[in-house]
DNA sequence: CTAAGGTAGGTGATGCGTCAACCAAAGCTC
DNA sequence: GAGCTTTGGTTGACGCATCACCTACCTTAG
């Protein structure tokens, strides 16, 4: 009975700790930089890098996916950076529902700006911190956690 | 000249692509079930742990850099914190300009009955998929990269 | 052809995070 | 003790994320 202890052990909740310290503090700098340099937020720059690699032009729900977003994060994400003038909207001749989304000339131009520099500071931050073995180390351990969260229910 | 790449090499981006994506479905996940599972969210839930942790009662700048939060961000989360019946603000005799975060009675008791069950999470959902050995080297990792973003401007 | 159910996408309310500006009390300095 | 800086903390505006709900269109069984 009572199979799962209540808390955790001192090297889990000392990798747990450390873990969440470091990323939070990471994602957090990263997303202020983008900010700070481009002009553009952190949901901008992502949506524009997926939606130029994959050709600048994609149906919403294809958007959506790639991201992996919810779609109405993305519907108010989109709404924004039409305002913005990053992306428009354009109307599906085959479906009625539907909508493409378009990166407009000056979001191409934004992500081309943006993206070395960001790199820069993801290399500066995070790769310049670790050894190859880190990498690869830290890469199999994520891809781990997400395998195994794929089987958990929630 | 032009001493560092314009992009990252394939296996650094894979590894920070997995990284970023793992962070993200694991926080989100985890927030969301905090959320659903105690009606409080991320933010009350570490503002009232590391709160109670202390005693139950601090000044509200001892707070914001036990947390490392900016203390604008502190503020107005104890506003609707305190709104909400988990803490309250009490003056502080010795300065003027101070005041002390308490944890009410509904605060200790929201924290102690959302605690275990996230603990339980955190252990489903992330230790239970790794290794004792990939704890440790997570552990590493983190606190190397902690450590090196210290040295780094911005 | 039509009704039922699924899919594409949007909306509005609410809470959260950041930024910049602000204010008042507390030292500090001459 | 008059003026200066620092510290402690708040405020308001704005963009972002989530939730629940909504509409329009498409698909398919009968």
């Amino acid at each position: 009975m009572d199979a799962t202890p209540r808390w955790l052990t001192p090297e889990q909740k000392a990798a747990w700790d450390s873990f969440i310290r470091m990323q939070e503090k990471l994602v957090g700098r990263l997303s202020r930089r983008v900010q700070a340099d481009s002009g553009m937020s952190a949901s901008d720059y992502i949506v524009l890098v997926k939606l130029t690699e994959a050709g600048g032009r994609m149906r919403f729900m294809d958007l959506v996916k790639l991201v992996e977003w919810e779609k109405s994060r993305m519907s108010h994400q989109v709404g924004r950076m039409a305002k913005r003038g990053l992306v428009a909207k354009e109307e599906c001749p085959d479906d009625g529902r539907g909508a493409f989304i378009v990166a407009t000339p000056a979001g191409h131009e934004a992500i081309e700006d943006a993206a070395p520099v960001h790199v820069d500071h993801v290399r500066r931050l995070f790769i310049d911190a670790l050894t190859q073995e880190d990498l690869a180390a830290l890469a199999r351990i994520s891809n781990r956690v997400l395998a195994h969260m794929e089987n958990q229910p929630d």
